[in-house]
DNA sequence: CATTCAAATGAGATCGAGTCTCATTATCAG
DNA sequence: CTGATAATGAGACTCGATCTCATTTGAATG
């Protein structure tokens, strides 16, 4: 089975202060039509929940961004936080990816290839995964079954090779009960 | 790309009750063995609950495990429940399959093929189906990482069949927000 | 720019799945 | 059978997520 390829994922590209700006008005105006189109509002505290997501270098989960954003508004309150990255995964910018632990992280998804999850349960880093060929299949699967596909969740968890070189690093040792199968059981 | 083979995956064998009989002894064996090497002790309400997960002919909640077992123990607590599904999966011998409303199902997993899931965000129904060749794929890209999995959960989420004939049939219409994007996102 | 009004906000109440506590009961090795 | 120890059921508790509501804000309008 010859390799696929592999696909730099994560949005290094707009890190330089120019393209950060251009792409994230880009991505504001797409948010903007998506609330004026149910009558919504563009507010000051949605902007920079988003641009949050975006400058982000990692996935972050709503304690996360709530910590960041309170740094420069002390004011700003959970409920937001929660009440806008619904809105956000509505309209398709946003994505929610599963922990060990049960506590969700979120990654932009608007203007980047499509993608899965393998979640170290030790660290709790995220590693982004392409493989168009499992896809291509997955997508059979459907298909043989009559069934129409909304959206779906595809995430491994397992060891870093990080962590597997030097064993027990940090955070997150409670995690979700799984037995130990040979490779994913599968 | 020629069609992967279909294979029939919910336990239908094992319905005729001689060889449910024989089926259950070997797994409540099973249990009883992954208890006993912990010092912990196999019980009825343990051993009921397995009973009823292997006797299902669908996947069940809590609340359908706790209502179903209570008519033949009306003692029984949800805590026992709760704490028997957990040693089960600690065991490999149960897995827990999403669903779109946050309320996990639970399906017997000992003794049979490896699959993945399709839910149904309008009947709640869960199909089952395989792709062998998905599943290479996948550790092809497993193994390019470095990872090592231990469980994985792959999941699609969307409307079968049957609700795609007859419009907006049964319970659930609550379920998780997510975009229509073109068929899975990738 | 001021007005207007629906939408949005933050604080805190509430919800609910899942976990924990603890007094009582059951298992099982000897 | 007995004793040590694990398991149970009831209900308190946890904590992420949602809801409520009084107040504030966005933006369309004149």
């Amino acid at each position: 089975m010859k390799p696929e390829p592999e696909v730099i994922l994560f949005p290094k590209h707009a890190r330089r202060p120019q393209q950060f700006k251009a792409w994230l008005s880009a991505i504001l105006q797409m948010f903007q039509e998506h609330l004026g189109r149910q009558g919504l509002k563009l507010t000051r505290q949605r902007e920079e929940i988003l641009r949050c997501l975006m400058a982000a270098e990692r996935h972050l989960g709503i304690d996360e961004l709530y910590l960041v954003l309170k740094k420069q508004d002390p004011s700003i309150g959970r409920a937001t936080i929660f009440r806008t990255i619904k809105l956000l995964q509505e309209c398709g910018l946003v994505a929610e990816v599963g922990t060990a632990n049960g506590r969700s992280k979120f990654e932009l998804k608007a203007d980047r290839p499509h993608h899965d999850h393998m979640i170290c349960i030790e660290c709790s880093r995220i590693i982004e995964f392409q493989s168009p060929m499992m896809e291509r299949f997955q997508d059979g699967a459907i298909r043989r079954h009559g069934f129409v596909a909304l959206w779906h969740r595809h995430e491994i968890f397992g060891r870093c090779r990080d962590c597997l070189k030097h064993p027990s690093s940090e955070e997150d040792t409670k995690f979700r009960v799984g037995q130990a199968d040979q490779a994913t059981g599968g």
